[in-house]
DNA sequence: ACAAAAGTGTTGGATTTACACCCATGA
DNA sequence: TCATGGGTGTAAATCCAACACTTTTGT
């Protein structure tokens, strides 16, 4: 571990921005304005600076790309076959993030970017460098941890309803779930606290819960 | 993402190599011979070549620093603070390794270290870098990870008995179980299977079982 | 004989699953 | 009035936790 005299490899991270959209679980893509995949569509992402955190750069290029701020952000995986950036040796750490669906309409290109978009997990355009593998590794992290975290309330308004929080976890998890048994269970759990509103609709009114505490936490869930 | 124009950082792997011994995660550590941290005990790794992917990188630089080859590897995260380490802006991935207890021996020093030595992760000496930080979050990886894997079949021989299968669940999860329920959870469970042969000592023989297969499997045990 | 670990079943409680009907609203 | 989702309880099955005595060997 010398590093004055080793090779240089550039680091980069890359952002899988994850939301249910539809009952669908959808990621951020950009479409390439210039370089070598100009017109490509790729994971917003960049270079980390000289006197960042890798964290920081990943909130900064998704910031930057997309005009998305304050999400949830982690870790997911790096990425470093040599051969995965035509270019040059790019290592990325690649990141997931998750927004709720009030701020979907929050994005817009940089300067980068011809134009972002929301496009469903399971009908991606092609993707550029190894995104593919990428958001493949994001969703699988998701599903795993929903079941065993509360992360579903970054994925989540402030109130919604027990319904819509079911949806949410189907729509994660690709398969449905028992509503009565749902209920019993999430209810048990202590983690929401009802809000004492309802939602309207042709329908009958349904309460709105909230999260008491929105943060990772992990609990059993599923 | 422009690989040409960008700062560079250099791109390192350490890693986390474990394994039980007398009951208790051990993890390797060497001390290192020069450098700016010169006497302090540091987790193997080292820079990564231009033209391998991380995974290589790591077993690599494992088996050239400590003569261990072929064992379990698997990224762990990215440790990427800009001071970090105090020549310059290192970015290391991390792994994390297991070794079964019969090649625990098979470790010797590579030319960067004076000596490396197995130490229990709960009494560790003071690590260079923010390897402390490295090892801990190996070890609540493989924490989690054991109860819904069969990864242990890495930390044991091909032939083990049951008692040496349960407390190799003791030492990693810190917790002790129930013999009965442990054994007929794991009978059942079909992972293992019955070699026929009994290990003799002061006390009733005990059948030896194997792993049916010896490869990363998600199964719910504990 | 003794020490040390191996081997073995049952029971009660908790958790999980499956399942069907009425309700309140908007259109 | 109809369509849409909201709201609710129970019974069976399964899983999990707790628990003690006998066996085989080496010394």
């Amino acid at each position: 571990m010398t590093p004055a005299a080793g090779p240089r490899a550039v680091v980069a991270v890359d952002i899988a921005l994850c939301t249910v959209r539809d009952g669908a679980l959808h990621v951020l893509v950009g479409q390439t304005r210039t370089g070598p995949f100009a017109g490509w569509w790729t994971l917003p992402g960049g270079l980390v600076r000289r006197d960042e955190t890798l964290d920081d750069a990943a909130a900064r290029e998704l910031s930057a790309q997309t005009g998305i701020r304050d999400v949830y952000l982690e870790q997911l995986y790096t990425f470093g076959h040599p051969a995965r950036d035509p270019q040059g040796r790019v290592v990325s750490v690649a990141y997931v993030g998750l927004v709720p669906p009030e701020r979907l309409d929050d994005v817009r290109a940089g300067d980068k970017y011809a134009q972002v978009a929301w496009r469903p997990v399971a009908d991606l355009p092609a993707l550029a460098y190894d995104h593919a593998s990428v958001v493949a590794t994001a969703v699988e992290r998701l599903r795993g941890k929903v079941a065993y975290t509360n992360l579903v309330y970054a994925l989540l308004p402030p109130a919604f309803t027990l319904g819509e929080l079911q949806s949410m976890y189907e729509a994660v998890l690709g398969r449905t779930l028992d509503r009565r048994n749902f209920r019993k269970k999430l209810l048990s759990l202590g983690l929401l606290k009802p809000l004492g509103r309802t939602r309207r609709g042709p329908h009958r009114p349904a309460a709105l819960y909230g999260f008491r505490r929105r943060r990772p936490m992990v609990v059993e869930i599923l």
